[in-house]
DNA sequence: TATAAAAACGAACATACGTTCTTTTATTTT
DNA sequence: AAAATAAAAGAACGTATGTTCGTTTTTATA
């Protein structure tokens, strides 16, 4: 055999970018073989390589891909807020419902960094860096305006992220917890972390 | 050569432990291999089975040995209190203390589960089960003597968790920020989560 | 001191990996 | 319709992996 009819550049990248998520998701970059890969997608392993340049490089893509559509997500979610409490607000519940809508990217975003190339890894630790300067902007505000408190902007901030990433690791979309209760809790949670007379 | 001189089992077992738990943290339990260990201990791959049965058993022995000694530890820590405040300030405490120091194991602990074989992931999940439990009991007690407000008891220990083990991810002891104070910040910000009024 | 056990070496094993290359067939372009 | 390109197959590559085995030397036991 050789060339599938009905075969196309396009369905066959998407196909082969879902299966990777996936398959990457499960069981780690490093456990994932290419071969694997390939019967998932229904291809012998050498014809990936129409595909893709290396294992590295579709690694690399699906976790750059999602930092950008990170960030330009969350810039539209703030976009119109100037009070701090409600971008506080508003970033809590982007940020939950992003990283349990796109659960696994965001696994893969942070358990696979060491998998990355120096350079590679260099470009995606920048990224990220950016997204957590959005947060400590709006505390920043915060406590300027007398809004918040917080002896310290950047660890209040990774505490916040901890909590709400923290939660993508267990939540369950079709569980007992309704999403929007979910929100609420930890929209309240990270005010009352912030807000409250020491 | 063979049998090198002063050699002991107990010593090069430990050696073995602790060059396959830095190892397994810097690369990952695929991406560790046996020679690497072996080089890294000053052995000969074949050598490692004079102490270990296989390379997984070696990565269950790793995470198990750190989940009895965390709740051992834990149960020491919360022994003698019986104020559910007091209870979740020694947990918070203890749970921060302990991760900061243990950050290999507490990693490799979570990041490496699903390299376990189903059996040996089914007893590390059960432990991490109990661990949950005893912040659930001391949220719960909070609630029944009205010195708490929660929800839903398991979504704030949930919360309380990822945020406390997210701290691991980035705090260097060496760092900016004293460990006390970390405490302190964090103390704070989980009494704060479950006692501000709603 | 003789004997058994333990701990290391070093070679070898089957297997699996990421990747390359040639060939064949389908699709697109001219 | 012919030529060029794209996408697949399938075999092969060198290399690395976890593990086993027979041998040798050191330590512990009797």
């Amino acid at each position: 055999m050789s060339r599938t009819a009905g075969s196309s550049g396009a369905k066959t990248l998407a196909a082969i970018r879902e299966a990777g998520l996936q398959l990457i998701y499960e069981h780690g970059y490093e456990a994932m073989t290419l071969r694997r890969l390939a019967r998932k997608v229904g291809l012998q392993p050498g014809s990936l390589y129409n595909h893709i340049a290396t294992k590295q490089e579709l690694l690399f893509d699906l976790i750059h891909n999602h930092m950008i559509t990170l960030m330009e997500s969350l810039d539209k979610a703030l976009e119109g807020h100037t009070n701090p409490v409600e971008s506080l607000k508003a970033f809590t519940a982007f940020h939950l419902t992003y990283h349990i809508e796109r659960k696994r990217e965001v696994f893969i975003g942070s358990a696979e960094l060491r998998s990355l190339d120096p350079e590679n890894r260099e470009i995606i630790v920048g990224l990220r860096r950016t997204y957590e300067d959005r947060l400590c902007a709006i505390l920043e505000a915060g406590v300027a305006s007398g809004d918040f408190i917080a002896e310290d902007v950047r660890v209040a901030a990774y505490a916040i992220l901890a909590m709400l990433t923290g939660i993508c690791t267990w939540y369950d979309p079709g569980g007992r917890i309704d999403r929007k209760a979910l929100i609420r809790i930890h929209e309240q949670l990270v005010l009352d972390g912030v807000t409250k007379n020491r």
